[in-house]
DNA sequence: GCAATCTCTAGTAGAATAGTAGAGATTGCT
DNA sequence: AGCAATCTCTACTATTCTACTAGAGATTGC
């Protein structure tokens, strides 16, 4: 009931795409400096994220990634499944189960309360709460 | 973000358990039969779940396990906890995480999201359940 | 005593995770 | 055209995890 390494990494590059805002591309170089990850992992990444559609590339000098869409279009959800694929808690129903097994009724639930969170999280939303907490930060500090 | 088969074992297990009702022990071997887990792999599992208090067991024969408190005492997120072991969808923080991400706070409301649901899902409950949905079904196929 | 059960330790094949390596394709610049 | 900087694609790998299996030992009821 955990979320991989990988998907963290993805849901942080995004995260730093979002924040850069401008069309610019950023190069893989940065993000993997900026957020601490792998280059080579960060690579493989990214190139998952733009076959899903969520992000687009550049070659060359002056190169790198950007959001394909604008970060209020993009959810948390959205880049989990495109990683770390679709999340059901458990395969539904499971092999040879009873018909009237309580438990499928129950991941629906589980499932439900999820996606509540991971797929109304909007990575405008995130963005906002970082410049909010820094805001704050930056005030206490002052006084 | 799946339960493993394991999980789902030990849920179904104690479904068993819960579903038979009086404090007579059920043998592994008649758990395995009814809800189709290899034995050796129950037994793991059975044993686990004593370790973490909710079951108790008797040797020999005419031996078996049985719940170590009534059903409606019993979660689905115990069970799930104590065989999984406890479930951040992310370590929290991340290593190097700076103190303005805003990822920390998302994964405590998934947290919080997932725990209504499965924190208040007693075993009575599921057993309640697929009592209605038996009597439901028993109704329609006598119409 | 002995058969039926739970208990405990150990091992294991296969998949998944978290990467790494390196050659190839584009692009911008001079 | 040539070159450097970048993304792209395929392949490989060490480690860990998952889902089991095997077998001997400890208890209990008769």
């Amino acid at each position: 009931m955990d979320v991989s390494v990988k998907g963290e990494y993805a849901l942080r590059a995004v995260f730093e795409l979002s924040r850069h805002g401008d069309p610019e591309p950023v190069k893989i170089a940065k993000i993997a400096e900026s957020q601490k990850i792998p280059q080579k992992f960060l690579e493989m990444i990214l190139a998952q994220l733009r076959q899903g559609g969520y992000l687009g590339s550049r070659r060359g000098a002056d190169g790198g990634y950007f959001l394909a869409r604008p970060p209020d279009q993009i959810t948390v959800g959205d880049i989990l499944r495109q990683i770390d694929g679709p999340f059901q808690p458990s395969k539904r129903p499971f092999e040879d189960e009873p018909v009237d097994s309580p438990f499928p009724e129950m991941w629906d639930r589980v499932e439900r309360a999820l996606s509540c969170v991971i797929d109304r999280t909007t990575f405008a939303d995130l963005v906002e709460r970082w410049k909010q907490k820094r805001a704050k930060r930056v005030l206490n500090w002052q006084i």
